[in-house]
DNA sequence: TGTACATCAGTGAACGCGCGTTCACTGATGTAC
DNA sequence: TGTACATCAGTGAACGCGCGTTCACTGATGTAC
């Protein structure tokens, strides 16, 4: 149950907070639980259950640097799915489904870094800076919102963002089965629910409020 | 720490189940936790923890219950303010605003739903037939949706109900502080965010795809 | 270059905890005669 | 109406478990002289 690299181990491990974070995403990749113990963590690092305390003050603060690492890949791959995007197609659709497509890549993770955000009542300042709300923001001004209206950007940017994390968390029920086998797999249902959302329509459709 | 209608209550408790539900909502109610143990409902209800397992499986059978009865409430709810709303007003979006209401007054109750749904991959079957999802259905329709268009329909919904539920979890995020500010309010602001969703606006203005 | 020593990053045993569930039991209830 | 008895719905003690965290410890490392 230890991973390889504990038995050759020398007695200082020379990155143990690397490998804890590392070892903590592969229990949640393999096990689809959101709900690892430290415990669980130190033993697939191959390490005492009290090592950990010298990198992490305490459980939830491994757990933020789990979520933080979520944030991060979950930006390179919306990123990546705009940069992929032939031309023409509807760009805040595909980040959405970039969004939605993650989610369900790695559900644990997902449930982590948003379990993170809610107990701190807040998301990781990261994002608005440089990561996936800044993305979202960019997108939302190539798609025609007026860059200069604040207020409008941070509303379309909140709806955007909750309507991708709905979307995100409930379409694993299998009340969409029906419909996403209707409309030719995942990726033809994803596209369709976003495009009921106006916000995720070409610019030019836009209704004026 | 017992409630005090266990100090005098008989062997034979007349309806423990019930009693067991009602200690639960009690429970996620003031403890605004959704973590509940099965020890805990027994403790609250005044029995003895082996008490309830005469009348349920197990602990995620309690679960369940406390799921159902929420969902009941959710649709009571939902029903409420659309009879209260007044002429001419969105109904999709006093909707969403009442569905959102009550997962913001009922945070643990509504986290026990919604895991409760993930866990059996699919929705109380009684929100179909009589619940909150026909409620969607109905005013969809009345909004202007084609109720022959079974996939349009199907579609629209699953759309409406991602939408709401990812709002109803996002909000309560610090990040909105300033916008739920300018806007003057909790109600201000849930009605403009669920208005940047086409879905959400009178059918007069909906583009046609 | 060698040595004393402070510091760092591990160990492993132990703490107390609350949990879900089981079990043999017992008190209360209802029913057949 | 009274009584034997089956059934029901509780009790309370116990099970084994894994958890987060602490603690005194020790092996390894690096630095000052």
């Amino acid at each position: 149950m230890q991973t390889a690299a504990a038995e050759t181990r020398p007695y200082h491990h020379g990155d143990l907070r690397r490998a804890l974070v590392e070892a903590g995403r592969h229990l949640l990749e393999a096990e689809g639980n959101a709900d690892i113990s430290l415990r669980a963590v130190a033993r697939e690092a191959g390490v005492s259950p009290a090592a950990p305390y010298h990198h992490f003050r305490d459980k939830s603060e491994l757990l933020d640097a789990l979520a933080l690492e979520g944030w991060d890949q979950l930006a390179t791959e919306m990123r990546a799915a705009l940069d992929a995007d032939g031309a023409g197609s509807n760009r805040l659709v595909t980040m959405g489904v970039a969004y939605v497509n993650f989610a369900r890549a790695n559900p644990a993770i997902y449930r982590v870094m948003f379990a993170c955000s809610l107990n701190h009542e807040t998301m990781p300042e990261k994002l608005r800076e440089e990561g996936a709300y800044k993305l979202v923001c960019e997108t939302l001004i190539e798609s025609g919102i007026d860059p200069d209206d604040e207020i409008g950007l941070e509303l379309a940017a909140a709806a955007v963002w909750c309507a991708a994390h709905g979307v995100a968390e409930m379409v694993s029920l299998k009340e969409f089965e029906p419909l996403r086998n209707h409309l030719g797999g995942e990726d033809a249902f994803l596209r369709a629910i976003f495009s009921q959302l106006d916000l995720f329509r070409p610019a030019s459709g836009r209704r004026v409020a």
